[in-house]
Formats: structure tokens, C-alpha cells, sequence
DNA sequence: TAGATTGTTAATCGATTAACAATC
DNA sequence: TAGATTGTTAATCGATTAACAATC
């Protein structure tokens, strides 16, 4: 099974699995079931995603929780530190700054940048400000392969193109825009706007059902 | 075709291609080629999703632009107004009140909540801060059926009961943590972490890969 | 009419689920 | 050994893509 072709949904997953084994110590075992259980899936769904990359599991016992715990993050390479970039230092972009979700060892944001000269210079989280024309140089001086998008939508594309000329090879986008960017680079796009129609979506649907019911 | 289970995917798509029309002036036609390209899809996609709603285009011709529009905005149903209640007034919270991607009519974040002493009472965004001991009547009284969840995973839980307590339907959660929750409610998670790991797992493959084939 | 594009059906692809031999 | 759970194969389900008659 190692080798086959993974499908993106499976490494979405190990890292919400590697969340809910974070919670345990190290020592003793969890079952297939076990971990479903607490992530919201299935045993089958479980053992599926991990069979992708080996054979982790004692059959007839579980998993040993440290060693699936070392095995996926060395899966998903958290087991190494990452140098981020971030371009868009406005309210969203120094929020994540700060946020603990984000503030990770294994993903260090190096690099913030801006194109307000009022910005310039300034510290957010102890990072000094740069404008957005040294964004190339900065990003190939620190190689650094990941960045973050925080900007205005009428300028992220050309945010994005400076990033890549700096050697970046995945782009966390928070802009409302659809970039353009060579096949090679991995984009990942947040849309907040989307994860609220979805949900204004789904409860038009329902109360429409509710009325055609008669119910409350 | 209408009537026909609607795919959660063909959800995000409509938001998707809503936001590029609204690039355009209402008079005018696009066809499914074309608003495909806008979007990074294809022209079956685009058809094929539209399809589970009813017919809105013209053969030969294409979709006229302003009543594609009002049809997708109708049926996200975003051409009304929703009320929406935001819990964890901390940095990720307040940058997310301000942010323009979420400050749109449609959605009026009508009540904001904090368990910190120290917050309650001061104003985000024209917004008094409440305590979260009021969520549950606040959202009662004001009829919201939204939630947003932008506080520390270890209270998530017990906010997201007292929301559903108050009427809530839908969440928007921020917060890392699997949340039990009825099956009645919709609930959209946004996983920061998991996504900088999925960026992380892609680009570590990625560099494997060309090494193994010798290029830089 | 000729040209273009829709809406829909059928074929293909890929992910999930079920089942079970292998294994501790 | 008996009981339990893994890893994997096969069956099922669902979404995407291709193809084309219907229509402007």
C-alpha cells in the first residue's frame, strides 16, 4: 500500500489525528476505534489513511501512541522547523501573528512585510516590518519556502508572484481572490466569506424544510 | 436535476463563482467556459453544479450575468440578513470583527463574548463585550443562528453548548478541538494548523522527490 | 441556417465502507 | 488457545469528466 497515490483529504486528516494524540502521553496504546471515536470518524477511514505510509499498528492490540505520534509528524514534516513568511501586517495578519495556533515551533514566521510606509519598520511580535520590494530578496537570503497571504484581495497576486521569485513553494492565502501560480507551488486557500455562505447555505435549506413540515 | 442531494463541494463552488461575478456589472453574459477560467475550474463543473438549482443560462449564448447573480445569491441565501454572535474576544476575534472579508450586510456580528473581567464592558468595532454567562439569552433575544468560535480550544465545548442552547444552527469554528455537537447543527471548522501541515507534508514530498531525481 | 453553448445522461475516476485473513 | 485488532482487498458510494441532443 506505501507508494500509492495519497489523497489530500488523508493528510488533512492525520494532522486532526495527530492533534487528538497530542493529548496523551506517550506511553500505552489506542485503537484504530479509539481514535475515530475521538476525531469523528471511523476505524476503517483510520487504518486506511495510515496504511498509505506503513504498517504502524500491533494487530490485536492498537497503536503504541508515541510512536504514531513520532510516525505522523514525521509524515507530515513538523518534525523539522519551517520559516515562514507573512505579507499583509493589517488586523488580520498581526492576529495570526500572535494567535497559538499558529505560533509553532515548527513553523517560525522570520519575515513580515507591509506596504504602508507607516508600517515600515515598526514590530509586530518582535519581527520588524519590511516593505513588500524587498519581499524577493528576503524570502531567497532565509529560504524561505512557505508564506503567508494576509493582504487585500487588488494586491495579492502580485504579493504571490514577488513570493515565488523568492523561492516559495506553498502559499497559506487568506486573500478573497483566485491566484495564479505555476502547477509546482502548493496554494491553500481560506475563505472565510465561503465557510459563511456554506453555513447561511445549509440553514435556509433546513428552515425551508422545517416550514414545508410545519415544524418549529 | 433539481431536487437532487447538492454535493457540500458544489456549496463552496457557488460562493466561489458568486465572488467572481461580482467582479462584473450585471448587464452582459459569461458562459460556463468562461467563468470556469475566472475560478481555476471547467465549463462541466460549472454547469454541473448550477444544475442541481435550475436552469439559468441560455443555449448558445451563455449565463446572463446579473440574474446568475441574484440566483446564486438566493440560493446561498445571502440576499437576506443573518445575525451572528462572536465568542473569544482575543486577537483572532477582534481582527476578524474588523476584517472586511467578514464585515459584509449579510452577516451583522450583532453580540460578542469574553469570559476576561478585564474585556467586558469595552467596545470591539462598536460592539460592547459580554460575559459568556449571557450567551445563551442574548442569542435567545436576538434571534441569532450563527456562532463564531474564536476562543482557547480547552472552553470551546462548553461555549458551543451554551450557543446551542441559545438557538445557534450553525458554527464557524476556530478553535483546535473536535466539537460534539448535535447532528441537527452545521458546523464548518477552520484549521489553521492543519493547513500549514498539509503545506508542510506537500513541500517535504515535493523536496524528496527532486532529490531522488537529482535536481535542485 | 450555421455556430455556439446549455442541461443532462453515461462513463470514469477516486474515496469510503465493509469484510476478513493474518497476526499479536 | 481465545479474543482482539491490524492491514488489505473487494464492494459500494459519490463526485468529476466526457459526450451530445436540445436550444437559442
Amino acid at each position: 500500500m506505501p507508494g500509492f497515490k495519497v489523497p489530500e483529504i488523508t493528510i488533512q486528516r492525520l494532522s486532526i489525528y495527530l492533534r487528538a494524540l497530542k493529548k496523551f502521553t506517550d506511553e500505552g496504546i489506542l485503537s484504530s476505534q479509539g481514535l475515530a471515536r475521538l476525531v469523528g470518524t471511523t476505524a476503517a477511514q483510520v487504518r486506511k489513511d495510515l496504511a498509505y505510509f506503513g504498517e504502524f499498528g500491533i494487530p490485536g492490540q492498537g497503536y503504541n501512541i508515541g510512536k504514531l505520534k513520532q510516525e505522523i509528524r514525521h509524515i507530515l514534516a513538523v518534525d523539522k522547523e519551517w520559516r515562514l513568511a507573512l505579507v499583509g501586517a493589517g488586523k488580520l495578519g498581526t492576529a495570526l501573528l500572535a494567535y497559538p495556533g499558529f505560533k509553532r515551533e515548527e513553523f517560525k514566521i522570520i519575515a513580515v512585510f507591509d506596504n504602508d510606509p507607516k508600517k515600515i519598520g515598526k514590530k509586530v511580535e518582535g519581527i520588524t516590518i519590511e516593505p513588500v520590494e524587498k519581499i524577493t530578496d528576503i524570502l531567497l537570503e532565509y529560504e524561505v519556502k512557505i508564506g503567508i497571504l494576509t493582504t487585500p484581495a487588488d494586491v495579492a497576486q502580485s504579493v504571490v508572484d514577488k513570493m515565488i521569485e523568492g523561492g516559495v513553494r506553498g502559499i497559506l492565502n487568506f486573500a478573497p481572490v483566485h491566484l495564479k501560480i505555476p502547477e509546482k507551488i502548493k496554494l491553500k486557500n481560506v475563505d472565510l466569506s465561503m465557510e459563511l455562505e456554506a453555513l447561511s447555505y445549509f440553514l435556509a435549506k433546513e428552515a425551508k424544510h422545517r416550514k414545508a413540515k410545519g415544524r418549529t
